[in-house]
DNA sequence: TATTGTTATACTCTATAACTATA
DNA sequence: TATAGTTATAGAGTATAACAATA
């Protein structure tokens, strides 16, 4: 055995209690926690979105789409980094809900100028309030704003190099 | 549109370079960032382990079972916070390796304890640097020690809310 | 030839429910 | 009746590859 087991990093055995068994070497990695993080946030978002019938992808897209306006499918694939094949699906799903349409453009006819409705940006804004909420609800009670704000800066950094 | 658009977080525009669109809005959200984050740091890992036979959980599992040895599947699974039927598979896996050991149990024929076996504690020790040399190489470059440490610590503070 | 959107297909990860053997 | 492990099945989410229409 060449590695000495890690001191537990601050209040840790966050498992101990229920199962006697602890994760200690994992917690150890940034990569696990990550997970175990965004797993918890995920599940918020979904509860939190659900009610106004949205899923976190079909949010994101129609936030992109909000904030692009005649944004093209292919553009969008890009930006969220998927397949252009899974966007076809994701779009659908906005369309027949009456939330964005698929627009012909005058000078191409292979590609859509995708843009939000009425509907579709009025849902988009109760949407973000939403999120903005279960954001403030979840990370508030633990992470001042100033670190909320380091957290963001530190993950965005990190998205930036892939 | 009760919403003004948010300034861009520190050097932004992530995407726009390549697409000629932009994720400002959800940008703002750390939610957005993590699951990004999180995908990169995945691949890596990916990239990381497969050379070594293991996946992301395969790896979880044989370092649980390391750190906590005779744990049974049950255990297992709550650490790890998946469900049981979903263990059985992993631990199938491990064993069929020869990486870890099923041991049938005096006091109670239902359950087993766990054991890395002597190739496994190696394998695991093998990987363990390998991961540690991946979080160095991917976050080195991007955080000092000190804000590692504390994005450690902050998502750890979030897996505990949850 | 290359690109946009599309379809069909498959793969990974995980959850649910029902089963068995033990307790 | 309750628990540990197991099996079968299904559902997300995403990727790959091939295709039609258009450039």
């Amino acid at each position: 055995m060449t590695n000495a087991k890690p001191t537990p990093v601050e209040a840790d055995d966050m498992t101990k209690a229920a199962t006697g068994a602890t994760d200690d070497y994992l917690g150890a990695f940034i990569g696990y926690n990550m997970k175990r993080a965004f797993l918890l946030v995920q599940e918020d978002m979904r509860r939190v979105l659900e009610p106004l019938g949205l899923r976190m992808m079909t949010f994101s897209v129609l936030s992109i789409v909000v904030e692009n306006p005649d944004i093209s499918q292919t553009q969008l694939s890009q930006v969220l980094k998927i397949e252009r094949s899974g966007m076809v699906v994701l779009v659908d799903e906005l369309e027949n809900g009456d939330l964005i349409s698929r627009n012909r453009v005058p000078g191409d006819r292979r590609t859509y100028a995708l843009r939000a409705t009425p509907k579709g940006q009025r849902l988009w804004e109760k949407a973000k309030a939403a999120v903005e909420g279960h954001e403030a609800t979840l990370f508030g009670g633990l992470l001042s704003d100033e670190e909320q704000a380091l957290l963001r800066g530190m993950l965005r950094k990190i998205c930036m190099a892939g």
